[in-house]
DNA sequence: CGTGATGTTGATTATAATCAAGGTCTGTGG
DNA sequence: CCACAGACCTTGATTATAATCAACATCACG
C-alpha cells in the first residue's frame, strides 16, 4: 500500500492554509497510502504515530456492533486531516474505512511536531481543523435526535456540498455523492428503507434533484431555513489578526428551525 | 454576574495538569461567573473571545429546534474547558446552559495564548481537551443511532462516573447525577417516558441503583461489557514523552457488543 | 397549604424497522 | 454477444418501538 509518489498535488486542509504552508505540509509527507473501497485504513485500538492527510477520496470514521449495525460518525473528505494528535497519547476509537478509492498522504508525528513549532500558523490550522470535526459531529447529533429524516438527508448533503465547494469539488448547482443508500443510513441512523422513502420524497417535493450519483438542490435558500443551516458550520479558517473589528461584532444568526 | 472572587480553587483541566502548570492557569483568570441553573452562558452567533474554564456546576452545550424540542450534545463539568480557540475565530454554534448553579472562570484570549506560547504543555492539554471533547461526542452520535435506549443511559452513566473521578466528583460505588429525566432524554434522544421506562428496567435487573439523584452500579464489569465500553475514551491526558516503549504497543481492545 | 417541577404509569397513536419480493445496473466469463 | 452474479435501488405489507396523550403521585419550597 506505500507508494513513493513524487507528484504530490494541492493539499490545502480544506482551504486553511496559503501556498508557502501547503509546501511546508507538503514537504513533511513521509509516504502516501493508496486504498480501494472498503480498506481499513485505522482500526479501533490502533495508536495515533502519524497525522494522515487525505488529498483524494471520502473515507468513514464508523463504529460496528456486535449486532451489525454500524455508525458512520463522520465523512472525512479531500482536504481533511485525521490523527494529528501532536502532544499526547491517542488510541484510536473508531474505523476509518475508504468509500472510495483514496490516496492518504502521512506525516509523521515528529515531523510535523517540528514544523508546526516552527510555524504557528500550521499549528494553528492543526486546531482549527479538530474543531471543525467537532462541530461537524456535534452537528451529526443534532442530526439523529431531533430532525426528521428528510432533514437529516437535507442537512447532510448541505454539509457534504459546503465542504466539497471548499476544496473545489462542487459546483454551484450540485455535486458527485460516492455513498450508497445503505451508507446514508448509516450516516443518520435510519434504515435503507426510510433513505429510499425520504430520498423518493425529497425529489418529489421538488428540492432536490438526482441522477444516479449526482445530487442537485433545486432552491439552496429554501433548503437552508428548512434545516435553519448555520452559515458560520464552516467558515473558512480565519487567523485571529485577520479579523477586521466590524466583523468581530456579535452574529445574529437566529437559530430557529422551520417547521412543515 | 461578574465576581472577583480571590479564593481560587484547584483547577486541574480533567487531570491533564500538574501543580505548577494549574496555578500558572488559575494566575491567568480574570474573572469568575457565577451562574443559577437555567443561565445561558454562551449563545449560539456569539463570538468565542474568551476560554471557560468550569470550575463547578454542570453545563449543557444544545440546540433547541422551533418545534420545541431540544438536543443536548454534551456535558461539561468541572475540570473542563471550553471555547479555548486561541488562533482562530468561531462563532458558538450551540448554546451553553448551566445546569446546575456553576463557577466558571474567564481567560482572556490573549492572556491564555501567551501562556501557551510559553508553556507548551499547557497548549498540549488544550489540545487534548478538544480532542477529548470530540471523542465524547462522537460516542453519543453512536449513542443516539445504534444502543437501545437502556443501553445509551448505561453508557452515559458510565461516561458522567468516568469523568467525575477523573476530578474527585464520584466515589467507587456511584455519583450524584444533578440531571433530570427530561435532560436525560434530551441527551439521548427520547423522551422522558421512555427514559423512566428504561431506567425502571435497569433497576429491576439490578444493573444499577437509583436513590433519589444517588446513581451506583451493581456490577461495574458487567455494565461496561454489555454497552462495550472501551477503557481508553477517558484515558488521561499523557504528554508524548512519558510513554514507555512497552504502553506504545497496538491496544488489543476489541471493538465488540455484546447483544442482549 | 398550595404551586410548580419532577417522576410514574397505562392507553393510544405515529413512526420507522423489518420482511419480502422484484427491478435495475454493471462487470465478468463463456 | 449474451448469460449470469452481485451490488444497489425500489416498493408493499407487517411488525416493533417509542412518541404522545392523559392522569395521577411525589417532592421541595415559599
Amino acid at each position: 500500500m506505500l507508494n513513493a509518489s513524487p507528484t504530490i498535488q494541492i493539499l490545502n486542509v480544506a482551504n486553511a492554509l496559503d501556498q508557502e504552508h501547503i509546501k511546508l505540509l507538503e514537504s513533511a509527507q513521509s509516504h502516501v497510502l493508496q486504498h480501494k473501497p472498503g480498506d481499513m485504513i485505522v482500526s479501533t485500538g490502533d495508536q495515533f504515530d502519524a497525522a494522515y492527510l487525505v488529498r483524494s477520496g471520502w473515507l468513514a470514521r464508523q463504529r460496528d456492533n456486535y449486532a451489525g449495525k454500524r455508525q458512520i460518525v463522520n465523512i472525512f473528505m479531500p482536504g481533511d486531516v485525521f490523527g494529528a494528535h501532536l502532544n499526547f497519547v491517542r488510541w484510536a476509537l473508531f474505523d476509518i474505512v475508504a468509500i472510495t478509492p483514496s490516496e492518504i498522504a502521512v506525516v509523521n508525528r515528529e515531523d510535523l511536531k517540528r514544523l508546526c513549532d516552527n510555524n504557528p500558523e500550521l499549528a494553528s490550522a492543526m486546531d482549527w481543523n479538530t474543531v471543525r470535526t467537532l462541530n461537524i459531529v456535534s452537528e451529526h447529533n443534532v442530526n439523529l435526535s431531533i430532525r426528521s429524516v428528510k432533514k437529516r438527508l437535507l442537512h447532510l448533503l448541505l454539509e457534504f456540498w459546503h465542504r466539497l465547494r471548499m476544496v473545489g469539488g462542487a459546483d454551484d448547482e450540485g455535486f458527485h455523492i460516492p455513498l450508497t443508500q445503505l451508507q446514508l443510513g448509516e450516516l443518520c441512523g435510519v434504515s435503507i428503507v426510510s433513505v429510499n422513502r425520504a430520498l423518493k420524497d425529497l425529489r418529489r417535493e421538488g428540492l432536490i434533484r438526482l441522477d444516479g450519483r449526482r445530487v442537485e438542490f433545486s432552491n439552496i435558500d429554501q433548503i437552508k431555513a428548512l434545516v435553519s443551516f448555520n452559515p458560520h458550520l464552516f467558515d473558512s479558517f480565519k487567523p485571529i489578526n485577520d479579523i477586521s473589528s466590524n466583523e468581530r461584532e456579535r452574529s445574529l444568526f437566529a437559530n430557529s428551525e422551520v417547521s412543515r
